[in-house]
DNA sequence: ACGGGTTACACG
DNA sequence: TCGTGTAAC
């Protein structure tokens, strides 16, 4: 449960931006004929026409549900255009999808820092952004509000009877008089219908999303009207949205934590939820979650966005139902092959395109066992090294798979020897990589801020640890099996500016002219086709050969060092077809979102209780006292500074350079506390209460 | 014995 | 640290 550093006065605004039916979207850029039309994406349509993945809103309408199988969808809607996920080495294949997902991550970014929550949502902090346009350019200032805006949904805004509601909007919007932190949301909102609108010129896919003082709400929100539209959470109604709100609904309730908090303390509502002291809700759920209840039921959440861009690890499986349960040594490892070789090409492609490098192998599989005890044992997840190259991964996975599969088993069973089955089955199979870190890693901004543009050649070894980890040691061949064999030459790759992950996973600026023919000349998996065109000779091979190469020329670090001007000069070119763009639609008159829909629904804002949150009194986690051993390198750091890290007013980073500011933050978030609960009532298991009663 | 395939994170 | 489990999309 995410710890928060309850803010009291949370006047941050974030916006939780939610794509609609994502993979149909996706699809249907592909397909433009089956836009506006009933539409869902299935994968495997084999077994009863495949299951659902994703429904369009155009389908919803004819009742077709997630939980459907293609079949059944036919049967309540007999035009919904069923199209499936492609398939790759006899599996799902959903790099389309991701690469979709990273070209909005990549429009949304560049305006505030930017969480890639999902393969479709993302996270923004626009408090900055929404405290410049405060100050230099507010909504009452402008004459004509932008008509994307004006057709927010403002929760606990009333209709006015006989008035236009976007007229209602519009006044809510340029209120001189509102509270400062309404003001910010009203700036924040204006900044979201823009970012939607340019995300839907940029990509053609619409979002929809919420616009908020913090995650949670801002979450809550994005799903309260969809498709395209957006939501404004004003602090004044997040007791009237909560009292009312069932508590499956809130993000991490939809569970058995949920079930738990329904079942055993009779919390139908989230505001239910106030009526237990924070004590009382740690007793039952440990320290952590109890106040991560408490705080919920008010609406509060500290969390920061993170600015994570790309995803922390990568993992690839597939399962075997029923009559398809693997049964022999040799279909297994055929399949970890090619799962193998899947999670493989797309760790290349991230350290191309990233410059990252994974550090761990795992491999997950599940089991039956008809024979004896039925399946009370799991079978259990296994991790190595990772060392890349497809082949090497296969090896490790299969060994993996047996070390689990022995445990499994226990060494009492009879021996499965060579293949056939003794009453076991794999159901399922999949393995992933994580661990992953960036060259440079860690401290890039703050090595950029010492050495300034320079790219150091004298980079200290010190600057490029995290974790555990050195680059020496993830790159020089370290003992029995070595990593990534890679000769770095003397000069640091990359390293960009205060996120060091704002590359995409697709390069798609550069791409998005010809983006239908990318994938299709994309046959080796680590070398962007540019790159291969811009360094046609001296080219040093990094990698072994295992069908998995990363080169790197000299002329690279040239070329990196002029990567902001490039891409300063995509952003340019393709700024200007928007505007074209942009202006196009305008003189169509076509300068809404919800125009690209057939035939929305008029959505009716749902209006609130427009009540006063008054004092809402914090409760951070309570600190010092009990607080047990911090880990050792934080003992260090903190002998070091003889400072307390949790005592340091977060508004001194503002004194520093704003370079390095974010990264000296995240050494500031609080540390969540052990669960240490009171002796005796040491459970945080929510089940355990109903059984061993 | 599954909507499937991924991701992220808490806890011990 | 690793391994297991929950939750979400």
């Amino acid at each position: 449960m995410p710890v928060a550093k309850p803010e009291s006065s949370d006047s941050r605004i974030i916006a939780h931006i939610d794509m609609d039916c994502f993979y149909v979207q996706v699809e249907q850029r592909k397909h433009p004929n089956l836009r506006g039309l009933p539409t869902a994406v299935v994968q495997y349509n084999e077994w009863k026409g495949g299951a659902l993945i994703a429904v369009s809103y155009e389908a919803r309408k004819c009742g077709v549900k997630r939980s459907m199988r293609g079949d059944e969808a036919k049967e309540v809607c007999p035009e919904i255009q069923l199209v499936c996920v492609p398939v790759a080495r006899g599996k799902a294949d959903l790099n389309t999808y991701r690469n979709a997902g990273s070209e909005v991550v990549s429009v949304l970014a560049k305006k505030g820092r930017c969480e890639r929550a999902s393969i479709d949502e993302v996270y923004l902090d626009l408090t900055e952004a929404a405290e410049t346009m405060l100050a230099q350019a507010p909504p009452e200032n402008i004459e004509v509000v932008d008509a994307e805006a004006v057709k927010s949904h403002v929760l606990g805004l009333n209709d006015e009877n006989g008035i236009d509601p976007k007229e209602n909007v519009r006044k809510w919007l340029c209120r001189s008089h509102a509270d400062r932190r309404d003001k910010l949301l009203a700036c924040g909102a204006l900044i979201v219908a823009e970012l939607r609108m340019q995300v839907l010129m940029e990509t053609e896919f619409t979002c929809s999303a919420g616009i908020a003082h913090n995650k949670i709400l801002a979450k809550l929100a994005s799903a309260m009207n969809k498709p395209a539209q957006q939501t404004v959470v004003p602090f004044s109604s997040v007791k009237g949205m909560l009292d009312s709100l069932p508590i499956k609904k809130m993000k991490q309730l939809g569970g058995k934590l949920g079930s738990s908090l329904q079942n055993d303390l009779g919390v139908s509502t989230v505001g239910d939820l106030l009526k237990f002291s924070e004590e009382k809700l740690q007793e039952r759920y440990g320290i952590n979650t109890g106040t991560w209840l408490w705080n919920i039921a008010r609406g509060i959440s500290g969390e920061e966005v993170q600015g994570r861009l790309l995803p922390k690890s990568h993992g690839s499986g597939k399962t075997f139902p029923g009559p398809r349960a693997l049964k022999t040594i040799a279909s297994v490892q055929h399949w970890l092959n090619e799962l193998c070789e899947e999670l493989s090409e797309r760790l290349c492609s991230d350290l191309d395109k990233n410059k990252r490098i994974a550090h761990t192998l795992t491999l997950h599989a599940r089991a039956y066992k008809s024979s004896d005890s039925d399946s009370q044992k799991n079978f259990p997840s296994k991790s190595c090294p990772l060392r890349y190259g497809s082949a090497k991964m296969q090896d490790d996975a299969f060994n993996l798979f047996q070390a689990g599969l022995r445990e499994y088993l226990g060494s009492n069973n009879a021996k499965t020897q060579e293949g056939q089955n003794s009453g076991w089955g794999i159901t399922g199979l999949s393995i992933s990589a994580s661990k992953i870190v960036s060259i440079p890693a860690g401290t890039c901004s703050i090595t950029k801020y010492f050495h300034g543009q320079e790219l150091p050649g004298s980079l200290s070894k010190e600057s490029l640890k995290q974790d555990d980890f050195t680059l020496e040691a993830a790159l020089s061949p370290s003992g029995s099996g070595s990593y990534l064999e890679m000769k770095l030459t003397d000069k640091l790759i990359e390293c960009s500016g205060e996120d060091t992950e704002v590359k995409d996973e697709m390069p798609y600026i550069d791409q998005r002219e010809n983006k239908n023919d990318f994938w299709k000349d994309q046959n080796s998996c680590c070398l962007s086709t540019k790159q291969a065109q811009d360094d046609p000779n001296g080219v040093t091979s990094l990698t072994s050969g295992t069908g998995c190469c990363v080169e790197m020329s000299p002329s690279q670090q040239q070329r990196v060092t002029l990567g902001e001007e490039t891409s300063i000069t995509y952003a340019k070119s393709n700024l200007k077809r928007l505007e074209r763009k942009r202006n196009k639609l305008k003189d169509k008159g076509t300068y809404s979102i919800l125009r690209f829909f057939k035939n929305n629904d008029e959505p009716s804002c749902s209006s609130r209780k427009h009540e006063h949150v008054e004092n809402i009194d914090v409760k951070a986690p309570s600190s010092a006292a009990d607080v047990p051993e911090e880990s050792p390198l934080d003992e260090q750091r903190r002998e070091a500074w003889s400072y307390n890290i949790d005592e340091i007013d977060p508004s001194v980073v503002e004194e520093l350079p704003p370079e390095i500011q974010e990264e000296v933050r995240t050494w500031l978030r609080p540390h969540k506390r052990p669960n240490i609960v009171k002796r005796g009532s040491s459970i945080c298991h929510y089940f355990l209460p109903t059984r061993n009663a």
